[in-house]
DNA sequence: AACGCGGGGAG
DNA sequence: CTCCCAGCGTT
């Protein structure tokens, strides 16, 4: 595209977003801390499913020096179910150094602010664009492919060789004057009309500009490298009875659910029973000899890079204290308290049963 | 450059 | 069920 038809383009997609741009909490702010917190949480993220963990995060956590006081286990609580628990970690610790070092004023340099913990290009240039109006074009899984199907770039979207050359693409077609707009303009159209599938070409407001419109080739668009097959991995888990509580455990603060609580178990070997599994897992993770009494349920849960089948079983125990070998914290709660852990989504799947089987189950 | 890191929605 | 989606940090 030549200079005008940039001009044209810019214009056209801000004019249409001016009209069809959804209601969204974070859209009624120009603070930058809440429109950073919308990032981090919209990264990886639908909309409709941040929507109510933002409004319960921002009237938690109002402004950064809450934040940066608050506890891990607060901030987890707040994430929890959202995934990515690293962006919560990440967020309370660049929290913490934007308080104490910039005042509690979120950097508007971008070198200062993708210095913080999870702060990379994406978000730099979210928010540097929207909260302060800086020129600096955002490149997300939206754009990639929008930009992937108006130039019928064939760049793979998902590769390493894709980071340079949508940049530049991107940064070729920016609105120096008003870059939030143009910005958010971009990415709603991604989100709205250009979906992955069956995008909507006639209500869109650059479908004159797009190759992919004009030459039919939009199913080919945008490229993208094959995924691994995730394998499949079957776990136990024992919800083990004492004096009428049951015991869980905390993750490691970094890894995989770093930091949230469980009911302990691990891997089912190749050849092993379940219930085997559990007796074992549970000796070799907190020390203890336990009885299993029933299978309480199976659930299924889909990781990034694997799946877990989940065998949970209620269990008794017989004897021994606990001595952690992996988790570094313990409790020993009665089971209406579970509500103040955070605690991942496959353990949330099957807590309901818990509770509703509790007079029968726990009748210690 | 490749991998680890959750969860939700569409079909 | 299966497939699709996707920034940042670590290694």
């Amino acid at each position: 595209m030549d200079s005008k038809e940039i001009s044209a383009f810019q214009q056209q997609l801000q004019d249409w977003y001016g009209i069809n741009q959804r209601e969204l909490p974070w859209r009624h702010t120009t603070d930058p801390y809440r429109i950073w917190v919308s990032e981090v949480m919209l990264q990886q993220t639908q909309v409709n499913t941040v929507i109510p963990y933002y409004y319960r995060f921002i009237e938690r956590f109002p402004e950064v020096a809450g934040l940066a006081r608050a506890r891990s286990q607060a901030v987890l609580k707040s994430w929890e179910g959202l995934g990515y628990y690293a962006r919560a970690r990440n967020l309370h610790k660049a929290a913490a150094v934007v308080d104490s070092r910039y005042g509690g004023r979120v950097p508007d340099d971008w070198q200062d602010f993708t210095a913080l913990p999870g702060v990379g290009p994406y978000i730099g240039a979210a928010v540097l664009s929207i909260a302060y109006s800086h020129p600096y074009a955002v490149v997300d899984g939206n754009v990639k492919r929008v930009l992937a199907r108006v130039f019928e770039d064939p760049t793979p979207v998902n590769g390493s060789a894709g980071h340079g050359a949508f940049r530049r693409l991107a940064d070729s077609l920016l609105d120096q004057s008003r870059p939030g707009i143009y910005n958010q303009a971009l990415m709603e159209v991604g989100a709205l009309v250009c979906k992955p599938a069956n995008p909507r070409c006639a209500d869109c407001p650059i479908n004159t500009f797009c190759l992919g419109n004009r030459h039919g080739s939009l199913d080919r668009y945008p490229q993208r490298n094959k995924r691994k097959p995730v394998p499949e991995i079957r776990i136990a888990a024992g919800v083990i009875r004492r004096n009428g509580r049951v015991l869980i455990t905390r993750r490691k603060p970094e890894g995989l659910l770093g930091g949230l609580w469980e009911f302990p178990g691990g891997k089912i070997h190749e050849g092993e029973s379940a219930e085997t599994a559990c007796r074992r897992e549970i000796k070799e993770e907190v020390g203890l000899n336990i009885v299993v009494d029933a299978h309480l349920t199976q659930v299924r849960h889909a990781y990034t890079h694997f799946k877990i089948v989940l065998e949970v079983f209620l269990c008794d125990h017989v004897d021994g204290n606990v001595r952690l070998n992996g988790p570094v914290d313990h409790r020993w709660i009665k089971i209406e308290d579970i509500d103040q852990y955070p605690v991942p989504r496959a353990n949330l799947k099957f807590i309901p049963k818990l509770r509703v089987k509790k007079p029968e189950v726990f009748n210690e």
